[in-house]
DNA sequence: TGCTTATTTGAATGATCATTCAACAACTAT
DNA sequence: ATAGTTGTTGAATGATCATTCAAATAAGCA
């Protein structure tokens, strides 16, 4: 036996980075043996595949953004607190100029969605959780009467998604000024009204 | 001086589909060919690049586009009509399960705005475009006082694009049942409200 | 200390890719 | 009609790519 000397979540995060920065298709082998430190043969060993090495990747992505959810929806603050405390990070992220602009489950769903049904129906999961989590925290507000009941949680998760979809792929329009901001302030209003 | 035998948009719009279908990246000079049953000589002696048809693929793609709008958009019936037949459209588009679901605009903006500055300097271009003429669609509609001038048109005109903007990507995991519409017509009430 | 199993290394491999090119064909102009 | 120009053809080119592999190395176990 011998164990492997890589630090397996720093790898994966470093891949992600590649593959959010260039896209699965343009990220070379090679740019991803300098982003992760292995060689070759230790990515083939270890996941198999290029397309392994996505997978993997993208689990690691869900799970990091799995931690952050639930480190903002802790349920110390009201919950509407914590959902324009969300948001308020999200639009950090699309001010941002580096690759935190976009979402790595949806960029790889643009580019590799017609081509690849497993690694659709994986990141189609992966966001039917999250839209499950959602919809979660939006039936607390309405326990909490914090919103009302006239629409449900999961209308009001869908709306939410689609906003928040919508804000990433125009965050890349217009990266400056608080554009941005003020749509998901209107979104915020729209879902919570 | 001799006549090139081939239909330019014709051309082009099948280079359009290809790369709305397997992506920019993915399609191949080969897939080129076939789709527009070119020789690879005659694309570089008209296109120059791949590149370059990739520039005059999107161009047409904003004229096709172009034209579709002020179809719509004729000012025969009453504005906010004309905005739901509009929005209608697009919900068909993201129902069908052909390459008509994902707008060539922002696939091409997701898979090489990060790459190439030009390129993304001309979708942006283009994007804004049809934000002026959704803005001046919203306007008329607050001059005839078919809404309110409580918010201003290029308000509402953002709110739009960021609604069908994540109304597409939403397509791409929800191809089937009535969510788009759904989504589409809370959309369109929260941007005429 | 040997034996087995697993990982690492980095060069080699073969496929695929965008692009080029030289021969050829069609059209215009003189 | 013929010279000059430009589009067409399709094979050739060289680069780049993901993947493989054999040798080297290390860890667990007896």
């Amino acid at each position: 036996m011998r164990i492997a000397e890589f630090d397996r979540e720093k790898v994966l995060r470093s891949a992600m980075t590649s593959f959010m920065d260039k896209g699965y298709g343009k990220t070379s082998m090679q740019d991803l043996k300098q982003a992760t430190g292995l060689h070759p043969g230790s990515i083939y060993c270890a996941f198999e595949n290029k397309r392994g090495l996505l997978l993997a990747a993208l689990g690691q992505y869900r799970e990091d953004r799995n931690t952050e959810f639930t480190g903002i929806f802790s349920g110390q603050r009201a919950v509407l607190i914590e959902l324009k405390a969300y948001l308020d990070n999200i639009v950090l992220e699309c001010q941002s100029c580096d690759v935190s602009r976009s979402c790595l489950l949806t960029k790889a769903l643009n580019e590799v969605a017609e081509q690849d049904e497993e690694v659709r129906g994986i990141i189609t999961l992966y966001l039917a959780h999250w839209q499950q989590a959602i919809t979660q925290v939006l039936q607390n507000a309405i326990d909490q009467k914090e919103i009302t009941s006239d629409r449900n949680a999961d209308v009001r998760a869908h709306y939410l998604m689609m906003g928040i979809y919508g804000l990433r792929t125009f965050a890349h329009t217009h990266p400056e000024g608080n554009t941005i901001k003020q749509l998901a302030e209107q979104l915020y209003e729209d879902v919570c009204r």
